[in-house]
DNA sequence: TGTACATCAGTGAACGCGCGTTCACTGATGTAC
DNA sequence: TGTACATCAGTGAACGCGCGTTCACTGATGTAC
């Protein structure tokens, strides 16, 4: 038994919030926002629902948190996949293979962690506004603008398309995700989706930089 | 009183499916796919919660009919917005219009009904995928199809860019739409928003014909 | 080093809510003769 | 044309459920002296 497990047992958890914020994530992951209850993370966690309101403020407290954490999850996909393959001598192909990368993981994120994307997206009253600050200065987010700096500065991305590149990557890779989730595109087979999100990388790395790789 | 308000005053409704489907859409417009409550539905018109079961097989029936309409909804929006414009004598240059008015159609209807928006792609667990048929083969949608074959066949898409072309421009705009909804980009005002709308449809059409419009 | 006590982090029962759904029913409708 | 009757489309009460949240409480912890 960890000294965790033990702490469990004791009268005083010792890490409540965290406990309580892991089992919410794993609700998150099997059933969507919709599923994050807190009683049912205080169930998982063996404790009494009212003990959650030590450590969060409500309901709403506990969500915005598992959300964040959604969010720092997919970032954390991305930063993976940005640094799994090899690099490329080119600094222009390299700088491509990134921009690649990134799609890769965002997708491959949404596709195996429906329920985490979900949330990390979910639809929440309060305006949050600096819940996305976290995520958006990310190593993972902040690669983007790095990667179509690079591709501005080695002349394959053209000043002129220079400007809200972010936004036109971002859009795309979202919303394919969302429409394979959510949409019509769920209907797809994991093999006959593979070759179309390499043809729709292919198609938005060309839309960015406005001509051929 | 009109027919039709007498009627509700009768024993017999007369035609309470579509008096309730439209009460549960107002509910959509309010507060999206959470806020299709049948209860509150029946309510609204007047009418036991009970009586919603001789038309509707359950909850799950009524919010996928809820849900269909939203997406006639916004494929109404995009036949709109493509007949507003007027036409450019020029075949190349009004294709590109047209592929432009699907856009703003499609982003106006998400800003401007996000209730409604978030309905139309809001996750069911019935895997209904014929329920997409009805809004893909909708004139709005096959317009998408024609206006890219339009640019494919006076030239100014590139063939090679041309397979999968749909994808992309849906993605962009769908993707743009979820993250201005609930995404980080819902912080901007609608003044804010304009230019940035018009940046990226100008970034979308840039990307979809490879080169500059 | 030992002890009184304030504080902290839990408990368990309960509340009110609104939901989807079922049940036995009843009033209205329309059709066969 | 009138009437018996099957069918249809409603009613209202009730059930069970699970949720978020509040309440008064109690056991554990750690600090001042």
């Amino acid at each position: 038994m960890s000294s965790v497990t033990q702490a469990r047992t004791r009268y005083h958890h010792g890490d409540l919030a965290n406990a309580l914020a892991a089992a919410a994530l794993d609700l998150a992951r099997a059933g969507g926002p919709d599923a994050v209850v807190l009683r049912e993370a205080a169930r998982r966690v063996g404790v009494s629902a009212t003990a959650a309101y030590r450590h969060f403020a409500g309901h709403e407290e506990l969500i915005e948190t598992v959300k964040q954490e959604c969010q720092l999850e997919l970032v954390g996909r991305m930063e993976t996949a940005l640094a799994a393959g090899t690099p490329d001598p080119d600094p222009q192909r390299e700088a491509i293979r990134r921009l690649r990368a990134l799609g890769v993981g965002y997708l491959r994120f949404a596709v195996e962690e429906p329920g985490l994307f979900r949330t990390a997206f979910c639809h929440s009253d309060a305006s949050k506004e600096p819940s996305w600050n976290r995520m958006l200065s990310s190593p993972g987010f902040v690669a983007l603008t790095t990667v179509l700096d690079d591709l501005a500065r080695t002349g394959a991305l053209d000043e002129r398309h220079r400007a809200g590149a972010e936004l036109v990557a971002w859009s795309s890779v979202h919303g394919f995700s969302m429409l394979v989730l959510d949409g019509p595109l769920g209907a797809l087979s994991p093999e006959d989706r593979a070759p179309i999100v390499d043809r729709l990388l292919d198609a938005i790395v060309a839309g960015i930089l406005g001509r051929e790789p």
